[in-house]
DNA sequence: TGTCCACGTCT
DNA sequence: AAGACGTGGAC
């Protein structure tokens, strides 16, 4: 298929229906480096608060680069994968010490890979640039039927992606990546594409074959191991004992409650050193991260003297991931 | 209820 | 280079 019959209509397409975003007013390198941050393996919905948050509180990179890092993990808390907000901070720190401009080795900089920075190439400097991000492994499946099931097929679709977007019937080196993402968030959506309204649909070979529900397959994924543990409830004068978390790991960095080893059976008393259980509330609460589910049963607790990384704070105000939120909103 | 989205980046 | 790493909404 010539990648004039795609781009010439998709674009035409986007020219209508471009979605109204944030992010496309006031178009800015420092604006679409942090969106397409914020949008990796996150929805538009959940984005849209967060975004105008920080460009509210942190206007320019130079402003994200003066804040503590503290204060960017709590402004990050509830977006999930807490490494972006780690290496959005370092990575606004490096550009504020080069003069705030991005360096052409976007690759260079923390939480930058292929995808983020084919983004900021083509949406924030215009340049022709690949762009392959779900929605487009969606939408290139479909349009050429691929078989193969993801992730196999990836190569394949990176290779025709590149070849639609480096071609000279590419006008529109910004608009093409968002065009393809827009209607892949819009209108080739994973269940129930809405193919009667897609600008696509006579040149797509998954429709053809009636096979636009059915595309793209996907390797079968692992079940979801169980975990299983407490979380301790300390309280003292109104304040909660709060754990800042190492750097590294499962939700790091950030601000949580105290708990147990993640994969002990809840047998009340729990014996974690340090904490002397006082009763066990019998609530517990179910969160699901990517390569488990986990279920922390909540005990109030006592301390004597907290140890080093541990200290009194407002759980409301402490900025903390979403498991943690529900069990404060669980116990209070 | 359970499954999917969800390649995105880092290690 | 396979696995780690969140969240919430749609269906």
């Amino acid at each position: 298929m010539e990648a004039k019959s795609i781009i010439a209509p998709l674009l035409r397409w986007y020219a209508r229906h471009k979605r109204d975003l944030p992010w496309r007013h006031g178009v800015s390198p420092y604006r679409v480096w942090l969106s397409e941050i914020m949008l990796q393996q996150t929805t538009v919905q959940a984005v849209i608060p967060y975004f105008l948050k920080f460009t509210e509180k942190y206007p320019d990179v130079r402003a994200l680069a003066a804040a503590p890092l503290e204060d960017v993990m709590r402004d990050w808390a509830g977006l999930g994968y807490y490494s972006r907000a780690r290496n959005l901070h370092a990575c606004a720190k490096a550009v504020a010490a080069s003069g705030s401009v991005f360096p052409d080795d976007l690759k260079s900089l923390p939480g930058i890979g292929d995808y983020t920075a084919g983004a900021i190439r083509a949406i924030a400097y215009g340049q022709k640039a690949s762009v392959v991000d779900g929605n487009v492994d969606r939408v290139i499946s479909r349009l050429f039927a691929i078989e193969t099931p993801l992730p196999a097929s990836k190569p394949e679709i990176r290779a025709i992606a590149e070849r639609i977007y480096l071609s000279d019937a590419n006008t529109d080196p910004s608009g093409l990546p968002q065009a393809f993402m827009d209607l892949g968030a819009t209108i080739c959506t994973p269940q129930n594409p809405k193919c009667v309204s897609c600008p696509l649909t006579g040149v797509c070979m998954a429709k053809a074959q009636n096979l636009h529900n059915e595309l793209p397959r996907r390797a079968s994924k692992k079940a979801r191991p169980k975990r299983v543990g407490w979380v301790y409830w300390v309280e003292n004068r109104g304040q909660v004992l709060i754990h800042r978390r190492p750097a590294s790991g499962l939700l790091g960095g950030m601000a949580g409650l105290p708990t147990s080893d993640w994969n002990l059976e809840p047998e009340y008393p729990p014996h974690a050193a340090g904490f002397t259980a006082v009763a066990d509330t019998g609530a517990s609460v179910r969160h699901v991260f990517t390569h488990f589910e986990l279920t922390l049963r909540i005990v109030r607790a006592r301390v004597k003297i907290p140890a080093e990384g541990y200290y009194w704070g407002d759980p409301n105000e402490a900025g903390m991931p979403s498991l943690f939120k529900k069990v404060a909103k669980t116990i209070t």
